[in-house]
RNA sequence: GCUCCCUUCGUCUAUCGGUUAGGACGCCAGGUUUUCAACCUGGAAAGAGGGGUUCGAUUCCCCUAGGGAGUACCA
């Protein structure tokens, strides 16, 4: 064994401790659409999980606590959205609001435990209490916690720790303390006995077994809340892992204009599900100096110590260049399926010249919407308009002449492939003691009417016989 | 106001006390070149500020500044 191997195999724990399956969540509220920011924290939830040991689950709820706000179509776009980046979940999303018998039941156990009161300030009251907590820099805490018993309804409240810390110990941002004296009470069940999200979280999360949570940074206060409840229920509490937020590329909070678009925006753009994938994957977590990521590596190496603290900002044009490594790394035949979408309506033929360009495209686009500029010339009806500076190079004496020599010389080639035309055209010219400075931008003109076009070999091979000779005949 | 988090090239980041502070995107210059790209070579470009700790700080601690989050009977 080499003495590598021998080392790795010595500092793994003993064979006996099995590894323990991760269960992580991705939890949104259906209010809008996948946005990036929470395509990024599904993906690091789906990339923990699937990466994880055997028996490791990536579980999907959805935040519909609040019925008021929910959105059938935004909770299906979400899932789209999942589905579309290829992040695949276990089993069925949970709907929180069907859990409203076991979140109240939960509150019903802590009230009988004694970890949680029933209070009734509420209204203009609860609003006046808890300003003049605020005024006098002291925690509010409500005078049901410890007094008699009101009337009528009544919230129920968390009966937290008044003096003390609390500490998460968070995968990402490390120890964080809290006193205790910043954090107070916090509503658990509504006058109307529906429960509130902090008490749904930590129900759910405890019931779904899941053990590493992995969320936005904006949660991290509620993060000690939330202890606060597991403690009280004794259940265990699970492993944090706050995340921070993507920013706008001005540093301001992602707003629409700064990109925060669903995932699908992405892809009518013409990213690829990889590119997006390495995008989100590279904003906010790093392995060493490794860009360019597939599934598989991101797979093998992703843990949750190569996140960032540090909030990152969207980068477009780095987006585009990680997608074109994608789209250079598709076979020909998935970069035209691909691009298809992009182009209108293409014939057979059409399909079958851009198969043959497949090789010479993909280095010319960044997007798979670039396709329709980068095979502009292919899909140009004859006869073709000639633009620009296209013109000029036709019109210049001896245009017709070389045009004529290479169609005809053409039309009895028997090696169609760009190599052999590029040959081909070169000693045409040398016979006839031509530069390929007069013979190749005619040509080049007649066959792309302009448009941008790789080598002429290339775009010869491209076109086929049965188009390329066409179009040089229509200039004669 | 209070609590918490963050701060390395323009941007994303590497560094886990000792480096000429590395890479990527973008940018600039050159090469290649019959158009457009791609590609190759080179270049400019960074530790917010101030104190400590240390033989030595980008790295550990404190303060300041700036940015962000929370402070709901929203999620």
């Amino acid at each position: 064994m080499p003495i590598t191997r021998a080392l790795a195999t010595l500092s793994r724990p003993p064979m006996s401790a099995t590894p323990t399956p991760i269960v992580t969540r991705f939890a949104p509220s259906p209010t809008g659409y996948l946005h990036i920011g929470g395509a990024r924290t599904a993906l690091f939830n789906w990339l923990l999980a699937r990466g994880g040991p055997e028996g490791s689950k990536f579980l999907l709820r959805i935040e519909d606590t609040d019925r008021a706000r929910q959105n059938d179509d935004a909770a299906s776009a979400i899932l789209e959205g999942l589905r579309w980046l290829g992040l695949d979940w276990d089993g069925e999303p949970v709907s929180q609001h069907s859990r409203q018998a076991r979140h109240a039941e939960v509150a019903q156990a802590l009230l009988e435990k004694g970890g949680a009161y029933k209070c009734w300030l509420a209204g203009e009251d609860l609003e006046a209490a808890k300003a003049r907590a605020r005024e006098a820099n002291e925690r509010f805490t409500s005078p049901y916690r410890d007094g008699a018993p009101g009337e009528g309804p009544y919230s129920v409240r968390l009966k937290a720790p008044l003096q003390g810390d609390t500490v998460i110990e968070d995968a990402v941002q490390g120890e964080v303390r809290f006193p205790n004296a910043a954090l107070d009470d916090v509503v658990l069940l509504r006058s109307d006995g529906t429960p509130t999200y902090m008490l749904a979280v930590v129900a759910d999360d405890h019931d779904m077994g899941v053990t590493h949570i992995v969320r936005g940074d904006d949660h991290l206060t509620n993060a000690a809340r939330q202890k606060h409840i597991y403690e009280a229920m004794g259940w265990g509490t699970p492993l944090f892992a706050h995340v921070p937020l993507i920013h706008g590329q001005d540093g301001k909070k992602l707003s629409k204009r700064h990109g925060a678009l669903g995932v699908e925006a992405y892809a009518d753009e013409g990213f690829l599900p990889d590119g997006l994938f390495n995008a989100l994957l590279k904003l906010g977590w790093s392995h060493g100096d490794d860009e360019v990521i597939t599934r598989a590596q991101a797979l093998e190496w992703f843990s949750l110590g190569g996140i960032g603290k540090a909030p990152g900002r969207l980068d477009p044009d780095k987006m585009r260049n990680l997608n074109a490594h994608h789209l250079q790394a598709l076979s020909d035949e998935a970069f035209v399926e691909r691009a298809l979408p992009f182009l209108g309506d293409v014939t057979d033929a059409q399909t079958a010249m851009l198969l043959r360009a497949a090789p010479f495209l993909k280095p010319r686009c960044q997007l798979l919407a670039d396709a329709k500029d980068a095979a502009g010339f292919l899909l140009a009806e004859r006869p073709l308009q000639i633009t620009g500076k296209a013109e000029k190079p036709l019109r210049k004496e001896g245009a017709t002449e070389a045009l004529r020599l290479v169609h005809d010389d053409l039309s009895s080639a028997q090696d169609w492939s760009a190599a052999a035309l590029d040959l081909r055209l070169q000693s045409l010219a040398e016979t006839h003691g031509l530069t390929f400075g007069q013979v190749g931008p005619p040509v080049r003109a007649a066959l792309t009417g302009g448009n941008p076009s790789p080598s002429l070999g290339e775009t010869l091979h491209a076109l086929g016989r049965d188009e390329a000779l066409p179009r040089l005949a229509d200039r004669l």
